[in-house]
RNA sequence: GGUCUCGUAGCUCAGCAGGAUAGAGCGUCGGAUUCCUAAUCCGAAGGCCAUGGGUUCGAAUCCCGUCGAGAUCACCA
């Protein structure tokens, strides 16, 4: 049940019958909301100045008109005009009082909806390089992505979480030598690492495998040969670690896509380019230098060419290098097509910030590939930057002073990694300072909402032994007498719980799950404040011996906040426990 | 130089596809617990929403310019 939805359709309806003519991409801009002011009302809605200028008439007029049709409505107590032409609603606290109600019936479904209408999206998240374990810089984008899909499945989309492996390219092929000399010192040589190669220990283990498995026979063959069998094992091994580190933060991907797949004769890329070359979308060309700032290395080249700019992009895009091979992004078009021919017709990329100028030529892809059917929502994550002490420092994958993911985990938790990334917006930058998050228990705003969940659990506890022989089973909480919630402090956390489902669609619409935690944040602080209002004012107690029937009706409030705060959280990934130690 | 993000209280950030007097946390100051976990609550102070224009009934929100911060910039992945 969502109240700003039902009257969104009253209102809409009301204005269809005043003036039949309006048309319904203008009533869509028809909203129903809270009042920013509660003292202006419980709903609130720009109805009439929306409609006024198509017809030609004066806001209040027309509003005047519809608060006429809600007169009779039995679920308001007064409808006035106000300001420019807003329309508030009171509302009786029967409706109010059916919130309840319906929560205790639709449960963990209590702001689930069919916004999604059981569309197939395709949210590609993480896909990072397996070429060692996570690090922080990876973190956020997991977390996010992982969030997203989990707000979209709940909003009715039928949603695949998809990890794209790059386990083809130059990179491996360090990778494969990086493995191939930890294998030789697992055979007993001394090595130095080189520049270049990736020097983290996690390959150490890779190279004792490979001596187990091989002995020494791996130095006889030609070096090249023997690069790719432990680029094999390292890769395998790399995706081992990262799937152990996502399971850290308990993200798990649906689809693990390998690029290789998609390279070859008969290859997705193959085709991809021949469809291109059909529909007249590439050609030989010279790129122009990029403006401003040429590279110093700059030389004009004539190379095999996607249309990009046709579909947006600043510039047309290189398909094959010099080599013969084809380009990463010449991949990724076919890897794109390939998931528009899966059936995926909306598509969400969650990218670090370093591949912010890879929007546009992602957008155009996906348009051409799919003939314009398909549309991808890539989403940024700006970068953490972490800090140690107040000091900033890099992390690099090629450095051997990374901080993982792992680490994070353990010192801070996946509960408050978890909660810290969601509780801010995907596309600010942000500063995660380890030693400070490492700290922070009371401050972490991930404490006070399990905090709050977990009080609601204590406040049952206590009714068992206060109350001793009442029934608050979920039958008798579904059945408890919640017209007795009419106190100001009870309606207002009910006027909260009945925004859920409207901060739910509205997050998915927006594809931004910090609202989710915000929203959880904010019911917590209800909850917190309603407490501490039992403290002066003894009839606000959940728990008072001497009415049982107020003491029910006042749990089945608590049970309702439990029950939402917990939808939240299973939203953002993160564990509602019943007890705090 | 191009492109993309961001610029809101001392600090960290919200602001719901433009709406009525701009919000929270931290910090500061002042209060609250014989009472359901003080891991909490209440109150106060603190703002030309970077800046200049534009669009409209109405702009922190949309558009353009300027300034500032970050990211990125051909065959890397």
């Amino acid at each position: 049940m969502d109240i700003f939805a039902l009257f969104t359709s009253r209102v809409t309806e009301a204005l269809l019958a005043d003036h039949p003519e309006l048309g319904a991409d203008l009533l869509s801009r028809v909203v129903v909301e809270p009042p920013r002011d509660p003292a202006h009302g419980d709903l609130s809605t720009n109805a009439a100045m929306v409609v006024a200028k198509p017809l030609g008439k004066n806001p209040r007029e027309v509003a005047a008109a519809l608060v006429e049709r809600f007169k009779a409505d039995s679920d308001v107590t007064s409808v006035e005009v106000a300001g420019p032409g807003f329309i508030n609603f009171r509302l009786a606290t029967p409706i109010l009082h059916k919130v309840l109600k319906a929560i205790a019936e639709q449960k963990e479904a209590y702001g689930k909806s069919d916004l999604g209408k059981g569309e197939r999206v395709n949210v590609e998240y993480v896909s990072a390089n397996p070429t060692g374990p996570m690090h922080v810089g990876h973190t956020r984008g997991a977390v996010f992505g992982d969030a997203l899909a989990s707000l979209m499945a709940y909003s009715g989309y039928d949603v695949t979480r998809e990890y794209y492996i790059n386990d083809t390219g130059g990179q491996t092929i360090i990778l494969g030598q990086s493995a191939l000399l930890r294998y030789r010192e697992a055979l007993g040589e001394t090595i130095e690492i080189p520049s270049g190669f990736y020097p983290g220990d996690y390959l150490i283990p890779v190279g004792k495998a490979l001596a187990a498995e091989y002995g020494a026979s791996l130095l006889e063959k030609p070096e090249q040969e023997a690069v790719l069998i432990a680029r094999e094992a390292a890769l395998a091994e790399m995706m081992e670690l990262i799937k152990a580190d996502l399971a850290q933060l308990n993200i798990h991907h649906d689809v693990f896509f390998s690029e290789r797949t998609l390279h070859g004769q008969g290859g997705d890329i193959q085709t991809t380019l021949d469809w291109l070359r059909e529909e007249g979308l590439v050609y030989q060309g010279v790129l122009e230098a990029p403006k401003g700032k040429t590279p110093e290395d700059w030389e004009e080249r004539e190379q095999t060419l996607f249309r990009a700019k046709d579909f947006g992009d600043d510039t047309d895009r290189a398909l094959v290098k010099s080599d013969g091979s084809y380009t990463y992004f010449a991949a990724d078009i076919a890897y794109h097509r390939n998931k528009y021919l899966r059936g995926f017709k909306h598509m969400v990329n969650v990218l670090g910030a370093d591949h912010s100028g890879y929007v546009k030529r992602l957008s155009a892809a996906v348009k051409a590939v799919s003939q314009g059917e398909a549309d991808i929502d890539v989403r940024i994550c700006q970068l953490v930057r972490l800090l140690k002490n107040g000091e900033p420092f890099k992390m690099s994958k090629r450095s051997g002073d990374l901080v993982l993911l792992s680490d994070v985990v353990e010192e801070v938790g996946a509960d408050a990694t978890r909660f810290m990334l969601l509780f801010r917006r995907n596309d600010a930058s942000m500063d995660f300072d380890f030693a400070v998050v490492k700290e922070q228990t009371r401050d972490n705003p991930v404490f006070y909402v399990q905090y709050a969940y977990a009080r609601a659990y204590s406040v049952f506890r206590k009714a068992a032994l206060e109350v001793p022989g009442l029934d608050f089973s979920a039958p008798a909480l579904a059945n408890a007498e919640v017209e007795l919630l009419t106190s100001a402090a009870d309606l207002e956390l009910i006027r909260l719980l009945a925004a859920w489902p409207r901060t739910v669609s509205a997050a998915a619409v927006a594809h931004e799950p910090h609202r989710i935690a915000f929203y959880v944040h904010d019911l917590a602080a209800a909850f917190h404040g309603f407490w501490a209002k039992g403290n002066d004012d003894h009839s606000l107690r959940f728990v008072n011996a001497a009415d049982p029937k107020l003491t029910l009706a006042r749990l089945a409030l608590v049970d309702a906040v439990r029950q939402v705060i917990r939808n939240g959280l299973g939203i953002l990934g993160v564990s509602a426990p019943e007890e705090l130690s």
